[in-house]
DNA sequence: ACATTATGTCAATTATCTTTTACATATTGG
DNA sequence: CCAATATGTAAAAGATAATTGACATAATGT
């Protein structure tokens, strides 16, 4: 399933996907493998984003 | 680094490293690695130890 | 209308997470 | 003292996260 907190809170800060990519290291298509879901990133690039954004693993990346 | 908060909230579910392995279905090692530190585990992976723990990922994961 | 940016998606390759097998030490209970 | 459990660690192989390059369609502004 999409990761839709993600997507607003990347729209919150007007970054583009590439944007976000640029700042937390890694390639735009993982930004957009992320938003779209059925993916699995590593814990240290979820951190990455969190902060990029300034939310946390549970804002953005928790699932009740 | 350690992660001694995983480490302390599966103490406090008297659960050994293979306990908690199983009930998340990985091996034993990962667990003793993601302990260990130095080590970079899914997002999923987390979420999984978080449940079977009672904890969110801030509680376990999250790092300022 | 046009150019530019943003996004979605795919295939092939690289990097790395995870498993498996194995051996070691420490600890606990019988 | 002995058996069983828990933990720490390592190397090789398997599974998958992430990159690279490419092509396509929307959206935006001039």
């Amino acid at each position: 399933m999409k990761n839709l907190r993600l997507k607003a809170a990347r729209a919150a800060k007007d970054l583009s996907q590439q944007a976000l990519a640029d700042a937390v290291g890694v390639s735009r298509q993982t930004i957009n493998a992320i938003e779209k879901g059925d993916y699995n990133p590593t814990i240290r690039l979820c951190i990455a984003i969190c902060k990029e954004l300034d939310c946390t693993l549970d804002q953005l990346f928790w699932e009740e």
